[in-house]
DNA sequence: TTGTATGCGTTATCAC
DNA sequence: GTGATAACGCATACAA
């Protein structure tokens, strides 16, 4: 690490000087513009890569009033849907030429508004957001919209949003077939461990699990519904709850697989045979299901899905100056499906 | 979406116009400057927060020279150690008020030197990367180093650099211990999937691994040895290779844990007892490694202690203008730890 | 303690 | 097809 100060970069002026041409030539020649001869082209091309130049996105953006960056801010990167969706909507805004800044709220609602805050102060030229479980007004995300940058929500998103896209998967229909198939499978006595009812993404698998039951024609245990944070700790104190009772269930469905993992370890521990006595589903689809003995049941998200389809929403925006074009929707369900495995 | 075009966002001249102030006093009251009185500092917020004004970063950066920006390449963020460590610099650096771009690589070699200059197009104050399995010249980081941005590697670290700062596992250690367990624990013949050569994670590795076997009088078989990227897949091939043989091992050192998985789930599904007929230890601490039975022993690398490190010394750095301070060193060492699980 | 003036590197708007 | 010039929003040297 020597000791020189901060070396100036090359400057379009610096490629100017040394072709005897003018800056706003240079200028044109780097953005490929029509009005430029193909040997200049060509010329400033060569001299560029000689010099090491490199654009100053800084003034670039400042001048014309675009970053190609886009925001993202999810609650954790380490979550699997989640990685999965960022790397799907990199490597798809890539292809375009558009950088994405990656911003953890930690779940924390007060990190994602700071976080907000940030990526305006960056001038993104959209933002992407799957939201905190304890984002119920998304106000912060109001002068986004505003001065017309487009947002999209995915995931944990809001209800009544016209401004916004919105790309979700379809949790009534997971709580629904997931419940569906332990009723299928012969349960009669089944329990869920839902996430808190502040998120969209509860409220609806809550709502497709008693469509489920009421179809099936079995009765709720209200001391077998919990709705909590989904960690591992929260489903094994629920599970130890559950099944101090006289009656037990001999279904559960859990709102995530970290969850379900949970439960499974729970049953080991105090010898309930899975899936004899106890049939167990999941959500998401974790890698970890599939690897855990027996295998977990569990509802596909396809993230690659989502991820693709923001991309996609995302540069039709941005095509249009953030306007939506024709007939277009601005809220997209993407399907679940079942993974049948061994705890079912 | 409404059909609004991008709105103006107020710039400190609004603010200034508002109180009847030059630009320059609202530009040091943002800033904190110490020659500014109390009453127009407090003044001056009030408005910008009534304005709803927020820097643009863009025109501030590239007046000052300045991003409080840091860019950080990875192979990718869903790999378990390196959203540990991502995660700990992220919020590590928000503390001091430092955002960062993550950039994923997808481990291809084009993709990294794109996203260097990307990130020096983006002028980002400082790098970090984790470079990719095939990146044995490290040239296209020296634009970085050569303007004066710090450049921290990580993981995956060139081996011969004096301009960058290099944070690493101790990896021969943790080869050494992962096979002098093994060896304590009774194996006389040890297997070795290995990553590829060409990073210094795996020769640092596979030096240990040699050291133990040699301290432990145990003979190596060359055909039990693999170099070869870390797949699920490949390390399933190679224990059927293994497996072929007439003579079998009783021990497994691989290189990671995707492969010591594949090698357990390959023992089970061949009826060879785990560990009993072949004990297997695995690296990084992966969470599947305590999920799946039995539960694989492995290398704890303490991502967090990385992420900490790397913040600290970007932190020294930029303060120090890029100059490493007194005797403090360019290269630093994370001890590993042996987990002891039931597959030893 | 505050104001004036200048420039960061680029692109857009005119001219030619 | 190219050049001159202004402007983006902010921070700073210098003046007051």
């Amino acid at each position: 690490m020597g000791n020189q100060k901060k070396v100036q970069q090359n400057t379009i002026l610096d490629i100017a000087e040394a072709l005897k041409l003018s800056p706003a030539t240079i200028s044109r020649a780097l953005n490929d513009h029509p009005h430029v001869k193909h040997k200049t082209k060509s010329d400033v091309l060569k001299m560029a890569a000689q010099l090491g130049y490199r654009r100053n996105n800084m003034a670039s953006g400042l001048r014309s009033n675009k970053t190609r960056t886009i925001g993202l801010i999810v609650p954790r990167i380490s979550m699997f849907f989640h990685a999965e969706v960022i790397t799907t909507i990199q490597n798809g805004l890539h292809k375009y030429g558009y950088n994405l800044i990656i911003c953890q709220s930690n779940d924390s609602l007060e990190m994602e508004k700071e976080l907000a805050e940030i990526l305006l102060s960056s001038r993104v030229d959209a933002l992407i957001a799957a939201c905190t479980l304890s984002t119920t007004d998304f106000s912060h995300f109001d002068q986004l919209l505003q001065n017309g940058t487009p947002v999209v929500f995915y995931d944990r998103v809001p209800l009544n949003e016209q401004k916004a896209i919105i790309i979700k998967g379809d949790d009534f229909r997971g709580g629904y077939i997931a419940t569906s198939h332990l009723a299928e499978t012969g349960c009669k006595r089944i329990a869920h461990i839902s996430g808190p009812l502040t998120s969209n993404l509860y409220q609806d698998r809550s709502a497709g699990f008693l469509k489920a039951m009421e179809q099936h024609k079995l009765s709720i245990n209200e001391d077998w519904i919990f709705h909590q944070e989904l960690t591992h700790t929260n489903a094994w104190e629920a599970m130890r709850k559950i099944f101090e009772g006289r009656v037990v269930p001999d279904g559960l469905f859990t709102d995530n697989d970290t969850s379900a993992i949970a439960a499974l370890e729970f049953a080991r521990e105090k010898g309930i045979n899975v899936p004899g006595d106890l049939k167990i589903i999941g959500y998401s689809n974790d890698p970890r299901t599939s690897i855990i003995t027996p295998a977990i049941t569990t509802i596909e998200q396809f993230p690659d899905e989502v991820g693709k389809k923001i991309v996609e929403m995302l540069m039709d925006l941005l095509k249009n100056n953030g306007n939506i074009i024709g007939e277009k929707t601005t809220s997209i369900t993407i399907p679940v499906q079942l993974i049948r495995r061994m705890t079912t």
